[in-house]
DNA sequence: AATGATACATAAAACAATTAGGTATAAGCG
DNA sequence: CGCTTATACCTAATTGTTTTATGTATCATT
């Protein structure tokens, strides 16, 4: 687990990016995906997922459904055709962002593990 | 420039790898530093800047010594011993984390200039 | 029957950063 | 000389995100 505060700015970019992969997501199917394809290193809390879901929704990005799955009712988001877009502008961004600061860090103490590169 | 909220989490980051860089720098050298090595599209504010280092002083990181400069007095920081270890760990998580991220982010719309890779 | 997983949600508190302000010296220019 | 920009420090109020804590409820497993 990353101490949390990388974490801040980033959640935004992680769903619209899921769900512009898998095109139908519910909010708890998130946050397992994420722990599952970051092997527990990222792990979403429901207390940050739920708001922002609800704010992307307000914001014209993400639309939703309720299905009913027995009793329960589960809400699926997908993307709108802004949200694409949104998706790819943050992804885009957070690219060259850490581009940009590990070319920043990189002049302290180079990567070992690039080295050979130079 | 990026969107600030990106930024959120790595000041420490970037004030202890370039202190470990340079060893000795004053808060405005910080702020003029990063805007140079990274064209502009990072700009630290003072007012994040400013209770950053006084909280990495606090908490036993940095020290600082007055330096007049005619009639002004210039404050430099330097790393402590348990600074600078901070400084390395701190890199290599946000150096983990980017990797964690565009791992994460690939899966979608994989960056074309990384193509070639697979 | 109890526990853990699934699944949604909100509200108070903590925390970091932005915005906006303040002080003062030094340098450059018309 | 006066004006503006750059240098150089700082803090306080507001904003915004995230954490922590809490609540509800269904379903599966032991």
């Amino acid at each position: 687990m990353y101490s949390q505060e990388l974490l801040k700015g980033t959640l935004q970019t992680i769903v619209l990016s899921l769900l512009a992969e898998n095109q139908r997501m519910y909010g708890y199917e998130i946050t397992q995906h994420v722990k599952d394809k970051t092997a527990g290193e990222i792990q979403l809390t429901e207390g940050a997922l739920y708001p922002t879901l609800h704010k992307l929704e307000a914001e014209g990005f993400l639309t939703t459904e309720k299905v009913s799955i027995g009793k329960r009712v589960r809400k699926y988001y997908s993307l709108t055709e802004v949200g694409n877009k949104q998706a790819n502008d943050k992804v885009n961004e957070f690219r060259r962002f850490s581009e940009t600061m590990n070319d920043l860090l990189n002049s302290f103490n180079p990567n070992p593990e690039l080295q050979w590169l130079s």
